[in-house]
DNA sequence: GCATGATAAATGAC
DNA sequence: GTCATTTATCATGC
């Protein structure tokens, strides 16, 4: 019983919280841009997650996540990568 | 100009040349397939006894529940990486 | 009702 | 063996 509640409580599914909105524009920022090879170094996740505010286990479970998402329906982000395109193409040109 | 043809082609997101980084697996893939609770039961009360599992028990216990010796020493490998997981987790929450 | 983050099986690099 | 993944599933947010 005991086991169980601590299992539980181990158990981070049942606490989920949404990232906020500028962590999630830093992540997309970094996938999108990185489209032909999305998979960041282990220092690159840690620069991530700092910038982020939150750890490198998350950064690479939204990579994953992503990817696996993106890869299995790529029509559903078209608008998102073009919105991320469009804005890593303004921060090139300034 | 070269640096109209580099936003051009940054707004150009949805290419059929862009991605094969999700190819060909050359193998079929098994589907993942989630145990049942008495499984995992046993399997957990095998691994608070040792984590590292025999050959002999691992036969033993593959057979009992009815899962090949492999998965058995796979799900050995992935529980050996939970505890690790939990650990640091548990090392984190404590610094506060 | 799906979107999203985390976990559970399964594979492969090393 | 570890460990970063892929994939399906789970639990939650909204």
């Amino acid at each position: 019983a005991v086991m169980i509640l601590r299992s539980r409580f181990l158990d981070a599914r049942r606490k989920r919280r949404n990232f906020n909105k500028q962590a999630t524009e830093i992540l997309n920022e970094y996938f999108y841009s990185h489209l032909s090879n999305p998979y960041p170094s282990e220092e690159a996740k840690e620069e991530l997650a700092k910038k982020c505010g939150i750890t490198v286990s998350q950064v690479s479970n939204w990579f994953g996540n992503k990817r696996i998402r993106y890869k299995k329906n790529i029509g559903k982000f078209q608008e998102e990568a073009n919105i991320y395109a469009a804005k890593t193409a303004v921060t090139a040109t300034n | 100009t070269v640096q109209a043809a580099s936003v051009a082609s940054c707004l150009r997101p949805s290419l059929p040349d862009g991605l094969p980084w999700g190819a060909a697996p050359g193998r079929t893939r098994k589907k993942r397939k989630p145990y049942t609770k008495q499984q995992i039961a046993e399997l957990e009360n095998e691994f608070l006894l040792n984590e590292f599992i025999n050959r002999q028990k691992r036969k033993e216990l593959s057979n009992r529940l009815n899962l090949s010796d492999q998965q058995v020493k796979i799900w050995f490998q992935n529980r050996r990486m939970k505890k690790k997981r939990v650990v640091l987790r548990e090392q984190a929450l404590a610094l506060y």
